[in-house]
DNA sequence: TATAATTGTTACTGTAAGTGTAACATATAT
DNA sequence: ATATATGTTACACTTACAGTAACAATTATA
C-alpha cells in the first residue's frame, strides 16, 4: 500500500470506530472498509502502539478509539503508520562525487521537497478524526 | 525512476546543457549525470517532445536547450516526463459503494491531496532552470 | 555512395517490491 | 476446556522496476 493509500484506509478505520463507539474486531472493520483483515490488523497494530487505538484479545476483544475524536490528527496518524516524513520524495544521489554539480543539484531538491514535506505537515496537523467525520456527515 | 528522481535527474541533464551551451550526445550526459545512456534518451525525448530541448541524429547530433534558462519552468519539466499531476496520491476506492462511508473518505483525501498538489505546481511554477543555476553555483 | 555516429524506441532479463492469504503463538472471557 | 481475539510471521504469486542491449531511422562527412 503506498502511503497515501494506507493513511485514507486507517483514517477509514477509525471513524468507522468512532461511529460504532464500541469494541468491533478486525473482521467486522475489514469489511466496513472493504480491505483483508490480516492486512487490516497490520495496520490498526501500528495505531495501537502509537497509541491511538486500544485493543483486547480474546472473545470479548477488538479495537476502540482510545482517545477522543478531536484528539486524533491526521498527522499522528500519517508517523504511526509511516517511518518516513510525510510524502518522502527522494533524489538519486547514488552516483554523485563530494561537491560535483550532479550533487548540488541533489540538495537544491532535498531542500525544495523539505519544504514541500513541512507544509504538507502543517496541513496534516490541523485536521483532526472530528473535523473529518464532521466534514463527511 | 520515481517522479521525484526522475524530475532530478532532468534538471541535472539540462544544467549541463545550459552550463555545456553546445550539442552533447547522450553518453556525455549520461556521463555527467550518473546515469544510463540509454535510460537518459528516453527522458530526453519526452523533453524533446515538450520543446524543451532540441535533438539531432547523426555525427554531429546531440542535445541542446531549446531555449534559455529563464523561459524554463520545473512545473513544465515534470509534465513534460510524468503524464500524472505533480506529486499524484491515491487512495483505495476499489470497494467503496456509492454513498457509502468510505466513498465519503475517499473524497476528502482526493480533495485534500488536490490541494496539496496545486501548492506544489504553484511553488514550481515560481522557478525556473536559470533559479537553480543561480542558486547552486 | 559508403561509413560512422547519433537519436528514439523496443525488447529482454534479472531483481526488487508489493499483494493477498494463510498459519499460528499468545491472550482472554465464559 | 473452549471459542474467539490480536499480533506477527511466512509464503506464494504477481507486478513493477532497473539496467542493459539491440536496432531501425537519421544525418554529416569522406
Amino acid at each position: 500500500m503506498s502511503a497515501s493509500t494506507k493513511l485514507s484506509t486507517s483514517v477509514k478505520a477509525l471513524s468507522f470506530l468512532a461511529l460504532e463507539n464500541k469494541p468491533k474486531n478486525s473482521t467486522e472493520i475489514a469489511d466496513a472498509v472493504g480491505i483483508n483483515a490480516s492486512k487490516l490488523r497490520r495496520l490498526l497494530s501500528l495505531l495501537g502502539k502509537a497509541g491511538i487505538v486500544k485493543s483486547d484479545s480474546g472473545m470479548l476483544g477488538g479495537f476502540t478509539l482510545n482517545k477522543p475524536p478531536n484528539q486524533i490528527h491526521l498527522q499522528e496518524i500519517y508517523c504511526a503508520i509511516e517511518d518516513r516524513k510525510a510524502f518522502y520524495l527522494n533524489v538519486n544521489d547514488d552516483n554523485s562525487k563530494k561537491n560535483s554539480h550532479s550533487q548540488k543539484v541533489n540538495y537544491f531538491f532535498l531542500n525544495l521537497f523539505s519544504d514541500i514535506q513541512v507544509e504538507i505537515e502543517n496541513k496534516m496537523t490541523d485536521i483532526t478524526l472530528k473535523n473529518i467525520l464532521d466534514k463527511i456527515n
